[in-house]
RNA sequence: GGAAGAGUUCCCGAGCGGCCAAAGGGGGCAGACUGUAAAUCUGUUGUCGACGACUUCGGUGGUUCGAAUCCACCCUCUUCCA
């Protein structure tokens, strides 16, 4: 359930509290897609990195290790070891991104796995079972993603998909919550906004799924193909029509820049693969930039990557060694480099927080968004 | 001492008369990455006054309109026989 504590300009800052704890926002949640943060960091980890949630996949746990053998194990909960809340996506996005020899009909997706190539039917009743076998403490209704840019009557045709869907997850997952033998007999339900880019779609669909008194909104769609601007319009456009005594949730988004443009907007959770995969391609997030450990002018750097991170990698490691572990291919590198990005994505949401709380949100706006983007030149 | 084989651009390794500045790896350099089929993918990697020119395939000569490719000698390495 959601409190917000307040605003400034539509930059909210607020708590949600779940089954599993209370988190603050705005947060980020550290994507763990196949129930583990690529590069070796374990759920022990995040609490040093100042994680409060972890996401994962309806699909992947369900082609691998099963959703029904999770939840013999008594959930993800006991099954990771991560004690604080958790979001599972709904495999929509699966359905957009593994796009080979997929069929989408009302009933739902027909589509290849990507571990052994079966076919596997997946539609909004089928997303809720498995997410309620996985006892996560969030749900994702099961929805349509559509690459931008798109044609108006898909975009529109897509949308409708899924207002259908949603309808029938919430039945579903009201029914699952119900049962005796739920995992999590109080697993949150939230609903995804679609409609592409065209605001018009965008309203009319929020409008609609508003009725429905969920537990979160979703923005969906977003960062699939458009410009920046594009999909900062379209928040601006939309959020308005979002319960404004809900949590607003901008999805797969993004760069820390996207992160502040969203927050100043109204978002108050984000998830990415960013941080994580980018690190294990050498490269880190500072307050000042990004830098590439694979640059030649790193070989013999002795500094921190960010001198002013408190992060346990930066107190302890080069730039020169993180890039020959990085050029070295060595787990060690990986592992180092997710912890510094998770830890700078977690405390960056921290410091918004903060400036939320002190009502200089605006200035930590203006100060940081021409650090943050570029490459660090120091 | 004799016999056979091999020496290719940073490395490994194809090429065996013109379409070769020379395949393919690796390495190097750079870029991308936004609800993760992603420890992945893309570009580039002889020099220059660069839609062209120049220098390169162990060395030196030669054959040819033309050679990394053919011939001679030399150098180095590997294996085999003494």
């Amino acid at each position: 359930m959601y409190t917000l504590i307040k605003n400034e300009g539509n930059a909210r800052r607020g708590r949600f509290a779940t089954v599993h704890g209370t988190f603050q926002t705005p947060a980020f949640m550290n994507v763990a897609t196949v129930a583990a943060i690529k590069g070796g960091v374990s759920a022990a980890d995040l609490e040093t990195l100042h994680c409060q949630v972890m996401l994962c996949n309806t699909y992947h746990l369900h082609v691998r290790t099963g959703d029904s053998v999770i939840k013999e194990l008594g959930g993800l909960h006991r099954f990771t070891g991560w004690q604080g809340p958790i979001l599972t996506d709904s495999g929509g996005f699966q359905v957009f991104s593994l796009a080979k020899l997929r069929r989408i009909k009302d009933e739902g997706v027909t589509f290849q796995s990507h571990i052994d190539g079966r076919t596997i039917f997946m539609g909004p009743e089928e997303s809720m079972h498995i997410q309620s076998n996985l006892g996560s403490t969030i749900a994702m209704a099961f929805d349509e993603c559509v690459e931008n840019p798109a044609k108006y009557d898909y975009a529109k045709a897509a949308c409708e998909r899924t207002t259908r869907w949603l309808l029938r997850c919430k039945e579903e997952h009201e029914r699952l919550n119900a049962l005796c033998d739920a995992v999590n007999p109080r697993q949150l339900l939230f609903g995804i906004n679609q409609g592409c880019t065209f605001d018009g779609l965008r309203i009319r669909h929020m409008e609609e799924i508003a009725k429905l008194d969920l537990d979160g909104y979703v923005i969906g769609g977003l960062a699939v193909g458009e410009p920046n601007e594009e999909m900062y319009r379209i928040l601006s456009a939309v959020l308005p029509y979002a319960p404004q005594n809900k949590i607003r949730y901008l999805m797969g988004v993004g760069t820390p820049v996207d992160i502040l443009e969203g927050v100043k907007r109204g978002i108050d959770l984000f998830d990415c693969v960013m941080p994580t995969r980018n690190a294990r391609h050498g490269h880190l997030f500072t307050r000042d930039g990004v830098i590439n450990l694979n640059n030649a002018k790193y070989e013999k750097d002795l500094r921190a990557p960010d001198p002013a991170c408190e992060c346990p990698v930066c107190r302890g490691h080069s730039r020169a060694y993180l890039r020959h572990l990085i050029k070295a291919k060595e787990v060690l590198g990986l592992r180092l480099c997710v912890m510094h990005n998770l830890f700078f994505y977690n405390t960056l949401m921290e410091e918004i927080r903060a400036a939320l709380d002190e009502n200089r949100f605006e200035a930590f706006y203006s100060d940081n968004l021409p650090r943050l983007s570029g490459r660090r030149i120091d």
